[in-house]
DNA sequence: CCTACCGATCGGTAGG
DNA sequence: CCTACCGATCGGTAGG
């Protein structure tokens, strides 16, 4: 119980590195001094750095649940609850408290060449993610909001590369835009597929 | 003489290892070994860690400039000399003979939330690579292959979501549809905004 | 460019 | 969970 409650603050800690530095910024010896205990304690919670990490990534996929997808159960299905996960999605990492970037677009970059079971958790994550997004164009699909012939990956894959402009364009460039930029792409991309479009592609 | 071979060949083999795992992978006294000098060799070279990783970034630019940017200069100006640049960067490291991704995409999420002299050079390359974009759309105004009333700096922003997401997709998630998807993506936009296009926005 | 060295920190373990 | 410790590596320096 005690145990538990330590562990809570290790990963709340940690996703707040995990956040503002990345994986690399993640290390056993500042965490343990963060959360004021010694290094060996660290390894009583997680075995090894490397389920440190793992955890880490499932901690901010809880977080991120809770932040982005929950409040969207209440929107109507299809386009209605897409644009609200998209509102909450863009950002989200500053509304839970993080205090810089989004941990998973991250790790898209620094685990991509590299292998290993941390890789291969996040790619799972991000997997599960993408289906998620892909779930709700497809039930747009279906309530005939969005085109019988449009693609649902196609636009999944065009909605995660406005989240990383966005994401680039906020914390790294500090562009005061980006919001308008997000939205702008994200209004012309599901336009070009709504069922009241009558352009062909 | 030597010194300037010696220095070539770090900066190559450094590269590489930018490349294949971050700044963070980068490390002097590997890079050291990797060359076949000995660490106080490596400060001979570059005054310190800091003066490396920004020299590094220097020689990303020249590889980059060299595969991206020089070759499109025989096309026409505007929209075919912008096609043809967006051809050569999409896989650009890969074909530059990198064994992983592109640092600045790397270095976009690994430095957005840090401060120093090598998040400022980053961003200073970013900016530039930017404004090439934007000129070569600007021209396609001017030429009137793009509609008169595009925003520029929108296709800009939405061209480099295309490429993180290609970027992504290529290289954390293996999708071999990638170049697929990016230039579906890509047609989508530029025909947004085509002079023939007549759907307003 | 070298050898030889510095203090700090890395992930991790022994033994309790 | 602790103290005490391990070898390896980090960026960097002194002196040549």
């Amino acid at each position: 119980m005690k145990s538990q409650r330590t562990r809570a603050r290790l990963l709340e800690a940690g996703l707040h590195s995990l956040s503002a530095a990345g994986l690399p910024g993640v290390t056993v010896g500042r965490l343990a001094d963060a959360v004021g205990l010694s290094k060996s304690g660290m390894f009583a919670h997680f075995g090894s750095k490397t389920c440190l990490e793992i955890a880490l990534l499932d901690e901010a996929a809880r977080v991120a649940t809770e932040h982005v997808v929950e409040p969207v159960q209440a929107w109507p299905e299809g386009l209605p609850r897409l644009r609200a996960l998209l509102t909450n999605w863009l950002g989200w990492s500053t509304r839970a408290g993080l205090p810089g970037g989004c941990p998973f677009a991250a790790a898209l970059f620094e685990l991509d060449d590299l292998e290993g079971e941390v890789r291969d958790h996040a790619a799972a994550l991000e997997l599960h993610w993408r289906n998620l997004l892909r779930s709700l164009v497809v039930r747009g699909i279906e309530l005939e909001q969005v085109r019988p012939d449009a693609d649902a990956d196609q636009i999944v894959w065009e909605l995660c590369g406005i989240y990383l402009s966005h994401h680039a364009s906020v914390r790294f460039q500090r562009d005061p835009a980006a919001d308008d930029r997000a939205w702008a792409a994200i209004e012309a991309l599901l336009g070009r597929y709504g069922a009241d479009a009558s352009n062909s592609p």
